[in-house]
DNA sequence: ATTAATGTTCAGAA
DNA sequence: TTTCTGAACATTAA
C-alpha cells in the first residue's frame, strides 16, 4: 500500500539519521519466512558498519539511505513495509534492523514487515543504475508535466488507469492514488491513453500534483486495516480527504448529479470513479 | 470453515 | 513489442 506519498512521508521521517555512523546491522529473527534482505547479512554487515549516512532519498515507492561508500541501502515496503526510528506496530514482524551512532537522538533505524513481501538491498552505484534507472523507472511522479505524461503513455492502448500504474513509465502512483488523481482530472480510468487529448493530459498532470502533494501534507493514507504509519508509528490522515477510493455507494462529493461513487476492476484490481463526472 | 479480497513487483506467457 | 496473468505472503471479512 505505500505508495509515493507515504514512502516519501517514510523518507522525510528519518532525515534525522543523516549523519549518523552504521555501528551494526542484523536480519531480527523471525518466527516466520524471512524477508529478502541482499547480501547475505555478513556481507551487508562487513560493507556497512563503520560507514556513515550521507542523504535520505527516495526513488519511486522505494526509500534510498545514501552511504559515504557510496553504498546506498534501499528499503521497499510494497505491500505493508514500514521504515522507523520508532517502537514497532508489533514485535514479531519486525525484520531488519540498522543500530546508529551521533545521528541526534535517533539509535536505530528499523525495518517492520507484517506480510514480508518487502526487501532490504545494500547496492552499488551500478547496481543502483541497473535496478532503479530510467530503463526500469519512469520519471517521478512530482516531476511530470502534460508533456511528459504525453511521451510516456500518449501511445499505449491501455486504460488510463491501468497505464498510471506503470512504474516504468510514471514512478510512484499506486492503485489507490490513481483512482485519486482521475477523480481530480475528472477523465474516465476505462478512457484508452491514446485517445486522450493534450488538454486531459494537462488535467491528469495538475491532478497528479495536486494530489500527491495534498497526501504528503497529510503524511499518506492509513486505510482501515491500519498497517501503514510514518516513522514514528502514527497514522497518516489523507484517508479522511478520499473523495472515491473505497467509497462506492456513496455521493461524489464534487458533481451535483446526485451519481453515487461505483467500484469496478481493471487488471484484477479495484478502480473507484463518479460515472457522472469523469468522462472518456 | 473455507474462500475471497487486499496491492506491489517480477517472471513468464500470450 | 506490448500487454496480461499468477505467485510471493499475512491477515481479515464474508
Amino acid at each position: 500500500m505505500p505508495e509515493l506519498p507515504e514512502v516519501e512521508t517514510m523518507r522525510r521521517g528519518i532525515l534525522g539519521i543523516v549523519g549518523a555512523r552504521i555501528v551494526d546491522v542484523e536480519r531480527v529473527a523471525c518466527p516466520r519466512k524471512l524477508i529478502s534482505i541482499s547480501p547475505r547479512i555478513d556481507l551487508f554487515r562487513r560493507r556497512t558498519v563503520g560507514r556513515t549516512i550521507r542523504a535520505v532519498e527516495r526513488v519511486g515507492k522505494r526509500v534510498v539511505v545514501r552511504l559515504d561508500s557510496d553504498d546506498a541501502i534501499i528499503l521497499e515496503p510494497r505491500m505493508t513495509g514500514l521504515v522507523l526510528v520508532a517502537d514497532p506496530p508489533t514485535r514479531e514482524h519486525l525484520r531488519f534492523r540498522c543500530k546508529l551512532d551521533g545521528g541526534g537522538n535517533v539509535r536505530e533505524l528499523l525495518y517492520w514487515d507484517r506480510r514480508g513481501l518487502g526487501n532490504v538491498r545494500l547496492v552499488s552505484p551500478q547496481e543502483f543504475e541497473a535496478a532503479y534507472g530510467r530503463e526500469k523507472l519512469g520519471p517521478d511522479a512530482l516531476a511530470m508535466t502534460a508533456a511528459l505524461f504525453r511521451e510516456q503513455l500518449g501511445n499505449s492502448r491501455r486504460a488510463v488507469k491501468v497505464a498510471l500504474l506503470d512504474q516504468r513509465a510514471v514512478a510512484g502512483i499506486g492503485n489507490l492514488y490513481a483512482s485519486e488523481i482521475l477523480h481530480q482530472a475528472g477523465i474516465h480510468p476505462a478512457a484508452r491513453c491514446d485517445r486522450i487529448s493534450r488538454a486531459k493530459w494537462a488535467l491528469i498532470a495538475d491532478a497528479t500534483l495536486v494530489i500527491l502533494q495534498a497526501a504528503i501534507r497529510h503524511e499518506g493514507s492509513t486505510l482501515s486495516d491500519g498497517t501503514y504509519r510514518n516513522a514514528l508509528n502514527q497514522a497518516g490522515e489523507y484517508q479522511n480527504h478520499h473523495r472515491v477510493y473505497d467509497r462506492a455507494g456513496e455521493l461524489c462529493s464534487r458533481c451535483s448529479n446526485g451519481k453515487l461513487i461505483v467500484r469496478i476492476v481493471q487488471a484484477q484490481r479495484s478502480t473507484f470513479y463518479c460515472p457522472a463526472c469523469q468522462r472518456k
